[in-house]
DNA sequence: TTGAAAGCGATACCAG
DNA sequence: CTGGTATCGCTTTCAA
């Protein structure tokens, strides 16, 4: 049942009036006697130029006075180049991996003296996207996930954009990339798997959309580091609901495996439960591996074997954008920036 | 040890040359023979003009070549205003709940032909904010959180937004308020525990920073619910981290508690696996009750009671926002839409 | 020290 | 049907 907004009755309401008109520079100059240059001179600091310390207090109470904003986009239409870094807004979910890395690189970059903006390009697919970031002549652009073509790339840069980097699996012609190397991932988890004895290996495939372009790669991940041995791999479809994860669950001796690396640790906490309902020894008859290092993934019991993932700092991203505003021509960049290892606990 | 960036060697980079300078539409108007008027109808598919196919194909084939892509500061200058909708990009670290909200707003407002901008203002403080945000010239500016006074939605307002609609405990002068009722979550849980023969309830308050603008009411609710009954409240700091919920634990039988609402099912799960660890019997000893009703808290056993929070759904905000832009005399509407309801399992 | 004016890119009015 | 042109708000050179 959706829930429904609940108007609550007003006292009345003043309903200040809408301002009639939006103040400009012109009006602060007209308010203080003084011409526009003048106001930016003063609003700017312009060192070039000295004015008169009573020009300037006059300048300055008139743009308080009238509550003036400068118009951003008048601004950096006029200087032909602005300082914004769009990214646009990730559609998949995020965890707080993610977010965290977000946040420092928003940090780092305000340091810069960029300003991030996440853009909400919903519903438009490759190029369109790119054509519509393009619209915004960011300076940079920060693409996550692997929506990006090379012929998105020659638009962004065709439009003024100074760098772009991708953030993702592969990387792009003419651009920088972020290799999130979601296959090592993968590997790892096989490896440490199968160092342990495990030879049957189930592979947690989630059925959320908008996961395929991590879940492949892991999945590929096992399979690259399985090749050549005698274990066997399978695939295993699992949404994010006590349902699906008590179904695969009921099933789970017919297909014998003994050990499953389950995409994520939320998806490993949720099928490790319910494998234990079925009474599965864990990690005796089955073991089970996640990945992330959530916190949660410690309390259960047995605690939760995972993969850790190091994303890059945001420093160290921040930098990178940098580097290359400052340095269009610059060769593009490809650097790797998972790190992954095996934390080792009790359920394999 | 923080993971270190590894550059992967290039093989020898094209180096794409850097466009000397961005296709505007008087480029196309010069390839295509026209004027800069008619590429302008063109391109707009200005329909209170009629232009001849012959000339429609020439202009598209000039704008294609060259790459051109519209300025959106300039087209919005021009227009003297926008369809942007922006929001600051939230502080603290969200959870899947608000993810699912913020990602369900933006594509309802894209229906609506609304551009969503998360606007990363790290760093400024209140009206400070507001100013940078002004600066953009949004239509409507949504802020999530406490971080917007009176003054900052003069601010905005003067600056042209024809709605400003704030995302959180109180409503502010002026705005448009979606009242996110964090005291009643505790309330809920309060009655709860009451309801349940509790009378020495714990509440935990998260010890990150960000988190104060909820855990504040929450406790608050807690305690208005109890108010003139013989329960007493006791505030429990808890870091989100193993060490800091054991020390927690350690001395939990001195402290006589028989009940705690734990800020949130995160924390919930962190306590209630360090109690259990020391022996505490639950819900036995101490009933526990979390918030937001976390998949994952039904995987602990004894699955967690929660506070299922519901916010509103994405449409009837979109729907509010446009409203509101269309009549921005009109008066703030003030919506409660908080839906907190006890989710009963096993731990209280 | 201040002011006048050009121009950034796109659009819409009014003539032709 | 198409082209000139004024205009949005701001910065910056050049003159005064």
């Amino acid at each position: 049942m959706r829930y429904v907004m609940v108007q609550i009755p007003k006292t009345p309401a003043p309903a200040s009036p809408v301002p009639r008109s939006v103040p400009t520079s012109a009006d602060v100059a007209r308010l203080a006697g003084v011409s526009r240059a003048t106001v930016s001179y003063v609003l700017n600091n312009t060192s070039a130029v000295r004015i008169s310390e009573p020009t300037r207090r006059r300048v300055h109470e008139a743009a308080k006075e009238l509550g003036y904003v400068p118009h951003a986009a008048a601004r950096s239409l006029r200087a032909g180049h602005s300082r914004m870094v769009l990214m646009p807004a990730p559609s998949f979910p995020v965890g707080p991996l993610y977010h965290q890395f977000i946040s420092d690189l928003q940090w780092e970059l305000g340091r810069l003296d960029y300003t991030v903006v996440q853009y909400g390009a919903v519903g438009l697919q490759g190029d369109e996207a790119a054509r519509s970031w393009a619209e915004l002549r960011p300076v940079a652009v920060l693409v996550p996930g692997s929506g990006l073509g090379p012929k998105g790339v020659t638009v962004l840069k065709r439009s003024g954009a100074r760098a772009v980097v991708t953030l993702g699996p592969e990387s792009v012609e003419g651009a920088h990339a972020l290799l999130m190397d979601h296959e090592a991932v993968g590997r790892c988890a096989a490896t440490h798997l199968h160092a342990r004895g495990r030879r049957r290996i189930g592979v947690v495939v989630p059925q959320e959309p908008g996961l395929e372009s991590f879940s492949a790669p892991r999945l590929e991940g096992v399979r690259s580091a399985l090749r050549g041995t005698a274990a066997t791999v399978t695939e295993l479809p699992l949404a994010y609901d006590e349902m699906s994860a008590a179904r695969l669950a009921a099933r789970w001796s017919e297909r014998g495996l003994d050990a499953v690396f389950a995409y994520n640790d939320e998806y490993a906490m949720l099928l490790m439960r319910a494998l234990q309902d079925e009474g599965v020894d864990i990690p005796g008859d089955t073991a089970v591996i996640g990945a992330d290092d959530l916190m949660l993934g410690r309390l259960l019991r047995p605690r939760l074997t995972t993969v850790n993932l190091e994303l890059p700092s945001g420093r160290d991203l921040a930098e990178l954008v940098d580097r290359a505003v400052r340095d269009p021509g610059g060769a593009p960049e490809t650097h790797k920036v998972l790190g992954a290892s095996v934390v080792h606990r009790d359920s394999s």
